[in-house]
DNA sequence: GTTAATTTTAAGGATTTTATAAGGAAGAAG
DNA sequence: CTTCTTCCTTATAAAATCCTTAAAATTAAC
């Protein structure tokens, strides 16, 4: 399911946006103000929406400020129809510029058009829940934050939400983190569990279950 | 240079379209027939431009044929300006939809934008917080002051910045730097890397972060 | 309710990895 | 030839992680 902002001052255009978007199974925040929005904040979305006239920071410099940061398509949905603004609005880095008044149908082609184009090139990320894994940079978020991950326990947490469901003994985990041969004492990947949920808990998330007598396993959604 | 196809029946607006995209430096080639068109021949360009209405096979047609066939984006420049048309454009995998009458600007920043996220293409000049690479001139700065990086010293350090968030280890940053066969003694790195942060923390700035037990990556903005 | 087994927690030391500093080899510039 | 810069190596210090151990808490079984 994927996760879409919008971002504009006219609250009714924001509801009516989200009405549109979450009917097609989207799940959709709005903001109004995009003066406060960070990189991180965006970065986790898959698609963003923008207006273009807004009164604090406009659409054009908010787009400027965090587009060499955020990589997701940014669409610009906007009343001003004069060519050089959307020249300027693609300059930018915007991947589409949708003029007022646009109808329903044509936003939500539009919308599901970038989308389909972003899966299919290979991702390398992995969304679980709030959580989210970039598998290249071996970095794990907590909502907008960094989780303060060792190797090790990155590549537990990692090896646990790729397979979420699916109940690990600790052997096994020391096994398919360390490599085959590797000889690990039991209570050693306990230590790590125990640290893991300790940062993921100052979240206010603990998605790794103990499955007594036998190991532990990353809940599915549907356990929640 | 991206190659770029342009089909349509109409032959003046062929050749205005083949000049307007000339202009800015693509390779065009054009077509007044679609029927012909096999979808191994589309695989040999970066992008379609397709009319809907044409005798023959008309745009709808074609682009069902060859969509599964063919990755690169296909642009719809079209007369049919209905919803229904648009929806079912965007319905058969294309990427974007033109109506016409079109401004020969939307046409060039609609192109090149469908263009650039599929290259991902970086620009000359690469912008990390207050830290600038300008990577012809192999030079980097501080603000407005430049940095003293030797010419090792700034190849690792660009690298880093142009894949800001990913990781890289020792190894992999003096293979990337040096090139493959390079057998790099990863302390080496070690040094250059103490070096790159000296010369940054002489600004007041520290954006490359220690993966302990991995290497070093260039924060992403929520890291600081 | 009691017991036994298992997991969680906490603390310490061992190990691994990185940071720093100093010295030398290779090459360019004067 | 000398001088300088850059790059690499080596050695040492510092830091962080990982593992071990043992006690406390929890769970399951009787």
């Amino acid at each position: 399911m994927p996760k879409l902002l919008v971002i504009d001052d006219d609250l009714d255009m924001l509801a009516l946006v989200r009405t549109a978007l979450e009917k097609e199974g989207y799940q959709v925040d709005t903001e109004a103000n995009a003066a406060s929005l960070q990189p991180a904040r965006c970065r986790l979305y898959d698609l963003l929406l923008l207006d273009v006239m807004m009164p604090g920071e406009d659409g054009f410099s908010f787009c400027r400020r965090i587009r060499t940061e955020v990589d997701c398509p940014i669409l610009f949905l906007t009343a001003k129809a004069e060519d050089s603004a959307l020249v300027q609005g693609f300059g930018l880095g915007a991947d589409d510029y949708i003029k007022k008044p646009f109808s329903i149908a044509e936003l939500r082609a539009r919308v599901s058009a970038h989308l389909r184009r972003e899966v299919r090139q290979p991702t390398h990320i992995l969304r679980r829940g709030n959580v989210r894994f970039d598998i290249q940079a071996k970095t794990a978020y907590a909502g907008e934050h960094t989780l303060p991950f060792t190797k090790g326990e990155y590549a537990i947490c990692e090896h646990l939400a790729l397979h979420a469901g699916q109940v690990f003994t600790k052997e096994q985990l020391y096994e398919a983190v360390f490599g085959f041969d590797a000889e690990g004492d039991p209570s050693a990947v306990a230590e790590h569990i125990k640290n893991i949920r300790a940062k993921l808990k100052a979240h206010g998330i603990c998605p790794i279950d103990t499955i007594w007598g036998v190991g532990y396993k990353w809940q599915k959604s549907e356990d929640l």
